[in-house]
DNA sequence: CTTCTCTTTTAACCTTACATTAACAAAAAC
DNA sequence: GTTTTTGTTAATGTAAGGTTAAAAGAGAAG
């Protein structure tokens, strides 16, 4: 079997041990790009599309939680591995919150390194399923472009969606007909889960009511401590 | 926001350490079983619908490992956390093989690890599930569609169901013609057992009762003392 | 640094949905 | 005939969701 090799953006301050690292992993079957600082670590992130990012938390200039967030921002799905120099409670606390996948104390072990990214990369492509490049759907008399960030109705003028918005309009539209967990949409958009996120969340759903109200046929129904479903009647 | 209880089965044959933790996951809003050891967490787990399992790794009889293998070839989904006495190389590796998603080191910190399970459950939640073909059930003339809850009658409108009845009409559902024995759904719907469960439960079977009344081949029927009956008449 | 604009969160208030409890009637068991 | 179990309806309390508006952030432009 053909297998397209996996991309890492490796992020790394110290030449050393940077180099080192990503010879190894190179070595073992991966395409990896080196970036030495928090800020050209974002720049190469923009430009390409990888399988994984391993980001060095201390870094000067921008750390690693910093960077974190700005690439989740971009891209809530790409796995987050951080190294950190010693195993700080604190540090291990805010990179969860960031959405890490994982986490690994320096000095570590480098198998066990390669055992961590085979199995998160693994589980991100069981996940990965259907929804790994839909960007752009039929809903009703609308057509959502989830790239460009708009909702056009009847062939009409685009409306510029929210981030946020369009976020969640596309996770609905993902499940068109089916269960939309509340659940889902907390974690993979607001990557937390507490009453006032989960209020924020009806607040978007009360605004894509709103623009979905010109097609009669299009509704978002509730599933009582559920979560929602974007139906379309015919 | 009424959310079920996540279910975290708890293997440590420390009798100390085992029920110290199993304390602080409850006060942390978890239900936990605990086993003593791998045979008695093998039988637990068999019983039960756990959302995590974590498995001491040192134990008699039966280690973490081997427990691990056996609860995977039952279920293949279930995250599972290893606790290991110390940082051995080769258990963090065979810890993966088994299938494991985490591994923490003794003593490790508690927040930690309430971070660990709360990232993992919340990734479990974020794979779709859509095995629909457990939540679809012909009844008569009826549809019932268990996880979008709505019950439709002769491809009419459907009427939504509440989580109670819900679940409910899917046991009997799941035994139709056959007897639903009532501590049956007093356990797995209200996990719990006493003299107002159970008249509640009474008052969601005539609830249901009055949904079908649509159609007059469909009855509940009641075994006295012993449960009920879904049955269809032809 | 300040202002303007767009986005998101927080707050508030109201409605709907749900589960439980109580109360009483009916049926079954003994 | 008395006790226990079940059938049913209504009342209550709480939680979740709908909606709007104001506050708070964040970024761009002046």
């Amino acid at each position: 079997m053909e297998e397209q090799k996996k991309r890492i953006l490796l992020v790394e301050d110290d030449p050393n041990f940077g180099t080192v690292l990503k010879d190894y992993l190179m070595m073992n079957d991966y395409e990896v790009t080196h970036a030495k600082n928090g800020m050209e670590g974002f720049e190469k992130f923009k430009k390409d599309d990888f399988d994984l990012c391993i980001l060095d938390v201390m870094m000067p200039y921008k750390d690693g939680f910093t960077l974190a967030k700005e690439i989740r921002e971009k891209n809530t799905d790409v796995p987050i591995i951080f190294l950190t120099a010693k195993t700080m409670k604190e540090d291990v606390l805010r990179g969860y919150k960031v959405g890490a996948d994982d986490y690994l104390n320096k000095p570590f072990d480098s198998e066990v390194l390669l055992m961590k990214i085979k199995a998160i990369i693994q589980r991100k492509a069981t996940e990965t399923i259907s929804d790994s490049k839909q960007f752009e759907f039929k809903i009703g008399k609308f057509d959502l472009n989830s790239k460009l960030r708009f909702l056009r109705f009847d062939a009409g003028e685009p409306v510029k969606l929210s981030p946020k918005e369009n976020e969640l309009l596309r996770l609905l539209a993902l499940h068109e007909n089916d269960l939309m967990p509340r659940e889902l949409a907390l974690t993979k958009i607001w990557r937390d889960d507490n009453y006032f996120t989960s209020r924020s969340m009806d607040v978007y759903i009360a605004k894509l009511r709103k623009y979905l109200k010109l097609d009669e046929k299009v509704e978002i129904l509730n599933i009582h401590g559920e979560g929602f479903r974007l139906v379309i009647n015919n």
